[in-house]
RNA sequence: GCCCCCAUCGUCUAGUGGUUAGGACAUAUGGUUCUCAGCCAUAGAACACCGGUUCGACUCCGGUUGGGGGUACCA
């Protein structure tokens, strides 16, 4: 049978980076074994229901370079499209398909109405808790008669239908990354499968889905291997066969908490925004959990696909830990062409109101390359090659072994002499040469004259070196910031 | 409370009975001296604890502690 896996979120928000991983991690896992990855909205919860967020969560999947085979997506206008003979791929469009099949179980046994009011369960969940005892639903509906049943139907009563549990024998399953789990039967409570609103919840939508559209492979987070032992339940219910399962560790905070909103910055949209590349984001979470088992550490989406295993993905919960994220990024914006990294930023630049022509930017962008974290850094480290005037104390043109008088004879002595350079000999190799040469020959400092020709052109103490500067500024506007650099002493 | 999962440097991890416990990020120091970044070099930094099995445990077993998740008509 071909492997077939899946990602299933909820349009409750957008897409977290922990829920990035699950599917990056599904994804890997069908590339690696050439078996089919399919998208599904899994949107039970009407209450939850977020505008937008369909959208979100497959922009998100489309920036990060994860392509599914079926399912719901984004089509070329932006719009949500399903594709696939499984269809339709969206929870809410298959109440039909729910509703055939919890008949199933109900005629077999299996299941059973349940009219229990809010207040009773609350009762019994507390009367539990005080006495120590496990929490769950007392069955109390099991023994319905026929008659009370038909009776309350009819009257309208509102109701839920339940699974019935077996109160005895264990579960055990395999799980691909933790290996063999165990639950006690008695301990797996009559789980609802469909509410009162008539719509199914998770538990029974996501066994008739998956079994119905082929999936081999549950790979999900680790919040649902304890319910998992109610979906085995269910599939044996109903005689299908019981898929695989993998559930992935959590992604945590530096403080070990679980990645949430309420500390910012999880949603895979932030971090695009914040200027950090996909491929980046991609190498990163993919090695939160998971490793090639050398000491290789950068990896493409394609090279993941081909090397992607469960038995090198760890069990442990990992720290997103954001100098390593800033690691990887800044690799990845050095891997980039000075072209191609220019019109990326070129969206940062255009918001602070520094617009500017390509051929201009990329040279700007070679300049400052090698010091870029993430893209949202440009506008604050190439602003100065763009500004009318450079804002900066006049003393700090002054090197830390200089004095003012020295360093304004120097400066215009500087002026002087590149303006004896020709347009041709114009670039930061030669400057280097020429302008080295006249420094030793007057017998400067290197600091003395290096230090004002930075802040001069830059207006700031950190900067990229003076002749990498000047050779992008150009000679006509180099000089005149000398110029200016002199006039404020 | 009850159930389940997890446990190697600060962080991500390698390691599957015998290793000087390896790498990367971060940190510190030095070099590259006009600054910062970068780059190069060097350093410090870990097997949670207690028992057991064994000639020998980071590795296997049990317990403790700690952390996380679940415990909904949310997913």
């Amino acid at each position: 049978m071909p492997i077939k896996t899946r990602f299933a979120p909820s349009p409750t928000g957008f897409l977290h980076v922990g829920g990035l991983r699950t599917a990056l991690f599904s994804y890997l896992f069908a590339r690696k074994n050439g078996g089919e990855f399919l998208v599904r909205i899994e949107d039970t919860d009407q209450e939850r229901f977020v505008e937008g967020g369909i959208e979100n969560i497959l922009r998100s999947l489309q920036w990060a370079g994860i392509q599914a085979d079926a399912g719901v997506w984004l089509g070329e206008k932006g719009e949500v499209i399903q594709k696939g003979a499984a269809g339709p791929y969206t929870q809410s469009e298959r109440l039909g398909v729910y509703k055939k099949y919890v008949q199933e179980l109900l005629d077999k046994g299996n299941a059973y109405h349940c009219f229990c009011s809010k207040e009773r369960l609350d009762e019994l969940r507390s009367i539990q808790e005080a006495g120590k005892q496990p929490t769950g639903y007392d069955g109390l509906c099991r023994s319905l008669d026929e008659k009370t049943k038909a009776n309350k139907l009819e009257g309208g009563e509102s109701f839920v239908i339940r699974m019935k549990t077996p109160r005895e024998g264990s579960t055990i399953f395999t799980d691909l990354v933790r290996g063999k789990v165990t639950f006690d039967n008695s301990l797996i409570e009559d789980q609802v499968l469909i509410k009162s609103d008539s719509f199914p919840t998770y538990h029974f939508a996501v066994v008739v889905d998956d079994h119905l559209m082929g999936i081999t492979h549950v790979i999900r987070g680790e919040e649902w291997l304890p319910s998992t032992p109610k979906h085995i339940l269910l599939y044996q219910m109903f005689g299908w066969q019981i898929p695989e399962f993998a559930h992935l560790s959590l992604l945590v905070n530096e403080q070990k908490q679980k990645l949430s909103k309420r500390h910012g910055d999880v949603s895979v949209e932030d971090f695009k925004e914040k200027g950090y590349l996909a491929e980046a984001l991609v190498n990163f979470i993919a090695f939160l959990g998971w490793n090639p088992g050398d000491e290789r550490e950068i990896f493409s989406l394609k090279e993941l696909e081909q090397e992607f295993s469960f038995d090198k993905v760890s069990k442990a919960a990992a720290v997103f830990n954001r100098e390593k994220f800033d690691w990887y990024n800044r690799e990845y914006i050095r891997k980039m062409s000075d072209e191609a990294l220019a019109e990326a930023c070129r969206p940062y630049l255009e918001n602070a109101g520094l617009v500017q022509k390509a051929e201009f930017l990329t040279h700007a962008v070679g300049l400052v390359k090698d010091r870029l974290v993430r893209l949202s850094d440009a506008p604050e480290m190439m602003g100065f090659l763009f500004a009318e005037e450079l804002a900066y104390e006049s003393e700090l043109l002054i090197w830390k072994k200089s004095t003012r008088d020295d360093t304004a004879k120097i400066l215009k002595k500087l002026h002087v002499f590149l303006q004896s350079i020709g347009e041709n000999d114009w670039t930061k190799e030669t400057l280097e040469i020429k302008v080295g040469e006249w420094i030793r020959e007057n017998e400067y400092g290197t600091g003395d004259v290096l230090w004002p020709m930075r802040v001069a052109l830059s207006g700031a103490k950190n900067s990229p070196g003076p002749y990498e500067m000047a050779g992008v500024l150009g000679k006509t506007r180099t000089l005149q910031l000398i110029q200016t650099g002199h006039k404020r002493l």
